[in-house]
DNA sequence: TTAGGGTTAG
């Protein structure tokens, strides 16, 4: 047509942006785009509209966002599909705030709006702000199956299980697969396993619901559950999808399974980049760091087709050298992962470099680091901070200490986790008067320490009772022990 | 002619 026509317009190249867009072929979108603007027919609302979606899809939320804005005059679909955009990147706060705007600007929500702002509040955890828009579902009288499941989804992430199962039971829709995904997934991860294994009885197994299935288990630590559907996958067949496989090697691994974690890693036929960081990550958290950086040789070895690591994994070979003391190849990946594969590292990569720097006294050159952050515009984060505070702690670096200590609790002074650094820091120098005016604070603020546990799982045999499993728990987060 | 719900690694 482009060769033949000279008629085309927006109408034209809307389809054709949707392709680009399926085929995550930013090249092909890119040039399409250009012949758009070569021939003036960019700015209609359908074609603004798909270049939101297109730009969304590359990954380029800047663009994204930009066509958005250049619309003179946004109807409810734009909105909508910036919406979408926002929540592609993982920012459903900022959703929120567009939401906001459009009420202000008094555009009228179809059923698509509110499966986004549903969304965005279960990421974000706003849940009263989901119960109004639940209001307002309901107002609308829309008893949509997709809508239905935006609510469940919602209420299960907020650990609302029976308002999830409400929803369900009370449908006058019809049920889809998605639906039933969606329950068995909050089941899973609500603790509620014989609801989850009901409704999964209802439905042919599919590798989703077992995937999340799965996740719900290394969650928990569940190995009891995790086994049960490991064998589920095996019997119908599903070991050959590399998604799922990757689910069940991470069930074992948070179960502090590393052996079978391993087992199921060899036996991926097609690794990605998930499964390659998920051992990696493994071999960290157990102390295992010469297997974790074995492994990375690994994945950049023959053996790997072409799987590039990506900023997930440069964190799991920098926390699993600091786990295991690991200061010079720390120190060789920080870098070799910025020039090898041009990754930038953010502020968590700059917390875990400085924690190996600090446990190994190198606290000269973990302060050098901070002018290479203002360089490249890297904000620390209270985790930057939180690790120099531990590593003034460790070398008893008593200025320093105390300037990163002012900055972490300016910036985040509800975490517990920073209070409890604070104190080992003025302990450790030997400011107590310190310690006990944080404790009073503490106390003011009403912020209380997370619980640490332990817990051990039994399970009987007849009269035999065998020992299953243990761990620690701390701050919700549990760990081998 | 453009936008929506479920799944894997930090």
């Amino acid at each position: 047509m482009h060769c033949t026509r000279t008629d085309l317009n927006s109408y034209t190249f809307t389809p054709v942006l949707t392709a680009c867009a399926a085929l995550l072929d930013p090249k092909r979108g890119h040039q399409v785009h250009a012949l758009m603007i070569k021939l003036g027919v960019d700015c209609e609302i359908v074609a603004k509209t798909a270049l939101i979606d297109l730009y969304s899809k590359y990954g380029q939320l800047g663009d994204s966002v930009s066509a958005f804005y250049e619309m003179r005059y946004r109807d409810v679909v734009a909105w909508n599909a910036i919406l979408s955009s926002y929540l592609r990147h993982g920012l459903p706060r900022k959703a929120l705030e567009l939401f906001a705007d459009m009420r202000k600007e008094r555009v009228e929500f179809s059923e698509f709006t509110l499966c986004s702002a549903l969304k965005a509040c279960a990421s974000s955890r706003a849940c009263q702000q989901g119960k109004q828009i639940h209001a307002v579902v309901i107002v609308m009288g829309r008893d949509l199956v997709v809508l239905s499941t935006a609510l469940i989804n919602f209420y299960s992430h907020l650990g609302q299980i029976d308002a999830a199962m409400k929803i369900y039971r009370t449908l006058s829709c019809r049920t889809d697969d998605v639906m039933f995904n969606t329950l068995i997934s909050g089941c899973f991860r609500n603790k509620r396993y014989d609801a989850a294994l009901s409704i999964m009885s209802l439905i042919r197994p599919n590798a989703v619901a077992l995937t999340s299935a799965l996740s719900a288990c290394s969650e928990n630590s569940d190995i009891w559950i995790g086994k049960q559907i490991h064998g589920v996958v095996i019997r119908q067949g599903f070991t050959h999808d590399t998604q799922l496989s990757n689910a069940v090697l991470d069930m074992y691994a948070k179960c502090g399974k590393i052996r079978e974690a391993s087992l199921v890693f060899d036996r991926i036929a097609r690794k990605d980049v998930v499964s390659w960081t998920s051992m990696i990550d493994a071999y960290g958290v157990h102390g295992y760091g010469a297997e974790a950086i074995d492994l990375f040789k690994r994945m950049e070895g023959k053996e790997n087709n072409d799987v590039l690591p990506n900023s997930v994994s440069f964190l799991a070979v920098l926390s699993a050298c600091a786990r295991s003391g690991l200061v010079e190849q720390g120190r060789k990946y920080f870098y070799m992962f910025q020039e090898k594969y041009g990754l930038v590292p953010a502020p968590e990569h700059y917390a875990c470099f400085i924690d190996i720097l600090g446990r190994a006294g190198q606290i000269e050159e973990a302060w050098s680091l901070f002018p290479g952050m203002v360089d490249k515009n890297i904000k620390p984060s209270p985790a930057v901070w939180a690790a120099v505070v531990n590593a003034c702690r460790i070398n008893l670096d008593v200025e320093r200490g105390e300037f990163a200590a002012k900055c972490l609790i300016q910036l985040e002074p509800n975490n517990p986790g920073n209070y409890v650094a604070l104190s080992n820091f003025f302990a450790a120098i030997g400011r107590w008067d310190s310690v006990d005016a944080l404790r009073s604070i503490m106390k003011r603020r009403g912020i209380m320490k997370g619980e640490g546990g332990s817990w051990v799982t039994m399970h009987k045999f007849g009269d035999k009772i065998q020992h299953e499993h243990s761990g620690t728990a701390s701050f919700g987060n549990l760990q081998e022990v």
